[in-house]
DNA sequence: TGCGTGACCCAGG
DNA sequence: ACCTGGGCCACGC
């Protein structure tokens, strides 16, 4: 497989995530049809200079933000969600559920 | 050519 | 909730 292609089909997954909803690593890595491959998916955010892309609704299977909590990109993961109705708590999206649950379904604003 | 290093994930304990 | 160990793999040195 085609590393652009791929790079390609991750990046519009994670377009693919509707504002106000959230979505993990493994479960965008999946979406593109590369399952297993979550590194890559973080690994092409953490290059991504495109503005447009909403990579804060990236989380981690267990809905924490990735990055080391209270740096300056958790803090903007943080504010960039709040700003789009995301409820966060302590550096972690609403999550009831088992553990990985966030890479089984994607949550929006409407849920408990 | 190896080897360490990640915005990771999962099953177990 | 935290730690371990195994998977995954592109990159840099």
């Amino acid at each position: 497989m085609d590393p652009k292609s791929n790079c390609r089909r991750i990046l519009a997954a994670v377009r693919a995530i509707p504002a106000g909803q959230v979505a993990g690593y493994g479960e965008v890595a999946r979406r593109a049809g590369l399952p297993g491959r979550a590194r890559l998916v973080a690994r092409l955010l953490a290059g991504n200079e495109d503005p447009r892309l909403p990579w804060h609704r990236v989380l981690r299977s267990d809905g924490r933000i990735a990055f080391p909590a209270g740096s300056p990109s958790w803090q903007e993961q943080v504010d960039r969600l709040r700003a789009e109705g995301v409820e966060v708590r302590n550096g972690r999206v609403r999550v009831a559920g088992p553990r990985g649950a966030l890479d089984a379904e994607l949550w929006g604003p409407g849920r408990r």
